[in-house]
DNA sequence: GGCCAGGTGGCCA
DNA sequence: TGGCCACATGGC
């Protein structure tokens, strides 16, 4: 029997639009999806815990760590309750945008389809920033391609039943590679620099997510991020939305974003940037949120 | 085979 | 500042 418990969620909470979500790429390798659940390798101190995360009757979810001893499970609880919060965004109370997406002609569609849906977090900020900085100016699919190459390479992993589970590569590891191997998995020799130059940042502790947090506001941690090279203002936006949850954060060039506006609007002409800015401003603090549902509309 | 993809940096006025 | 443009590689 693994170790099991119990996590109680809100009411504007819904996991199957998270799995929905989470289940847009069989590609994907930070996770997997299985019998309407999603299983994680996630790292609790020095040890590997594998979860697995399903929705339970009456708001709560069931969390089971299959490869952990009761005690070593019940040593971990608070450390994967914590994680788990999180990775859903469970603390954050959606009703206000709900309340706000009703009435606006734009997300009003998305939000009668996808209620509940949570943004999907990044915890680890080097994951984050490697993930935007792959997903520049190629489509998904290539990109999740690159990082399952990437993850499989220089990733932790732990094996379990017929299945191997990863650990995103720290940036010691990636701060000590040559730009040339990357290359030969088909990274542009740009975002093999970019990749390594940010992780050897990292490494070097030049910054880090505590040391994000602790600027004051949106355009502080922009500034911070989109001061390093590989990294403008989509993907400092994107990172902040994903990785350090605020939730102004707001991608505005991003061309889901526009596609999905496109669809909403029915128009023939992509939006420009200042229509779109215009659009947004009545989003107010839950730009993110409107992204995030309005993605979903088409991926 | 051409256009597009969850952009960015660099150059130039 | 703000507007081009090269970058590079796969998917469709």
């Amino acid at each position: 029997m693994p170790y099991t418990f119990t996590m109680p969620t809100d009411k504007s909470f819904d996991f199957t639009h998270i799995l929905g979500y989470m289940e847009r790429s069989a590609n994907e390798c930070m996770h997997r999806i299985a019998d309407r659940g999603v299983e994680k390798l996630i790292a609790i101190g020095d040890k590997l815990v594998l979860v697995r995360i399903e929705a339970q009757e009456g708001h709560s979810l069931a969390v089971q760590c299959p490869n952990a001893t009761n005690s070593a499970g019940e040593a971990a609880e608070a450390s994967i309750v914590e994680y788990v919060r999180e990775w859903f965004d469970m603390d954050r109370d959606l009703l206000p945008f709900f309340e706000l997406a009703r009435q606006d002609d734009v997300l009003s569609g998305a939000v009668a389809q996808f209620a509940g849906l949570r943004i999907v977090g990044i915890e680890n900020l080097f994951e984050a920033l490697c993930w935007g900085i792959m997903g520049q100016q190629i489509n998904l699919g290539f990109a999740y391609t690159l990082k399952r190459r990437f993850v499989e390479r220089y990733g932790e992993s732990l094996p379990w039943k017929d299945h191997r589970f990863w650990l995103f590569p720290s940036p010691e590891r990636i701060a000590a590679l040559d730009p040339a191997e990357l290359k030969t998995m088909q990274f542009t020799e740009r975002k093999a620099d970019y990749i390594i130059g940010v992780a050897r940042l990292m490494a070097q502790g030049a910054f880090s997510k505590s040391s994000l947090l602790e600027l004051p506001n949106l355009e502080a941690r922009e500034k911070a991020l989109t001061a390093i090279r590989g990294i403008g203002p989509w993907t400092a936006n994107y990172v902040l939305m994903r990785c350090l949850r605020m939730p102004e954060a707001f991608p505005v060039a991003d061309v889901g974003l526009r596609n999905a506006l496109k669809h909403v609007l029915g128009g023939d002409a992509k939006l420009s940037i200042a229509e779109i800015n215009a659009l947004a401003s009545d989003w107010g603090e839950w730009k993110s949120y409107a992204t995030f549902y309005l993605w979903r509309l088409l991926y």
